[in-house]
DNA sequence: ATAATCACATACGTCGTGTATGTCAATTAA
DNA sequence: TTAATTGACATACACGACGTATGTGATTAT
């Protein structure tokens, strides 16, 4: 057998990363115990601090990939759009409903943040930003939207739907909420199209 | 003397916020300890027990007092301006400023949200929200912008502004990328208003 | 075959939180 | 005025979590 050993690595680091995103994701960061999850993945703190240095670093970890799996969602929902209009409206309502599950809101939105610091500074470099800014820039250029800086626009925009996402999932009647949200992004997207250019 | 009991409690409790204010907002909440800043506010974790139950809830209190001053600086803000919609555009730059602030950056935007949980369901009411909600249905009803329900707006753009404001704090040319989010911030804004409506 | 590496476990020290208990001053009642 | 009671706050203790230092056994290199 070639390389046992990488697999090995491989697998454990695999397994740690799947262990802890499980209870970052369920009991938060915070109140995660380190001996609890790794045990729940069949090891110890010892193969924790080997590979990812701290609790933190683990953390750095989970953010990075469950990032590329956003990035790549969002990516696939724009590519089936009719239209670039449609595609940009349909990328962020998607950015919102991914928001809306507990995971990814509890571990990008909340302790991610207060943890690891600002989103804009994650070594994941915030694919699904990058993926928002791309599609601004793109719909300047057809002459669809208002001259406006498409980096800073992109985040504006994430900004509203990651923070309409949390208070959709914290409302009482999240059904309904959703609906308002949902309905007001897309006057507020709306806002940015040139008068008389249809979609 | 009527009551020098009421009054040391009084001051008690104002030492303790403060101390934990500043602990927050400078090493963060999860760095601060109780023991530290208990101390240098003259007195033990005894008493933050005795009056706040546990160092969750003296957060609150540090948080409810810091969106009290926000509300009324943004009043203030809106208040000085000569039109509806000058004071709506005033009000959402001030608030973007505010959140620039380290202090108010750091508890109101990071460790706030992860410890307490989502904004909208603080005790505190989040006073901000409703003043901005507050704008945008008088602006409605003025007929200066369009159909959009009041509060799902208000949150979006106070999502847009904080996290804008914390893109800002983090980059590595505050000043540049600081101009850069008010203009796309006007922008968007902008679109907000009926074509043709002179402010 | 021996030596070196390294993935991971074990053991220990330290610190921080929460609770249970104690104390002393201020209020209230007699 | 004095005695009883309340309650603001301090002290003491138990528990758990993190981080580090050290150990071990298997794999790889020589």
């Amino acid at each position: 057998m070639p390389r046992p050993r990488k697999e090995m690595i491989a697998e454990t680091r695999t397994k740690l990363i799947a262990a802890a995103r499980h209870a970052f994701g369920t009991v938060g960061y915070a109140d995660s115990s380190m001996d609890d999850f790794t045990a729940a993945a069949g090891l110890t703190r010892g193969a924790l601090y080997h590979h990812f240095g701290d609790k933190k670093g683990l953390l750095q970890a989970v953010v990075t990939e469950i990032d590329a799996e956003m990035t790549a969602r969002l990516s696939a929902i724009a590519a089936k759009a009719p239209t670039r209009w449609q595609g940009f409206v349909d990328e962020n309502v998607g950015y919102v409903e991914m928001a809306l599950e507990p995971e990814i809101q509890r571990i990008m939105f909340r302790d991610g943040p207060a943890v690891l610091g600002d989103p804009a500074r994650w070594p994941s470099a915030n694919g699904c930003i990058a993926a928002v800014a791309r599609s601004l820039s793109a719909l300047r250029e057809d002459g669809i939207i208002v001259d406006i800086d498409p980096e800073a626009g992109a985040r504006l925009i994430n900004g509203a739907s990651s923070y309409a996402a949390q208070w959709i999932a914290g409302s009482d009647d999240p059904e309904e909420t959703s609906k308002k949200v949902v309905e007001s992004f897309r006057v507020l997207l709306d806002g940015l199209r040139i008068s008389g250019v249809p979609a």
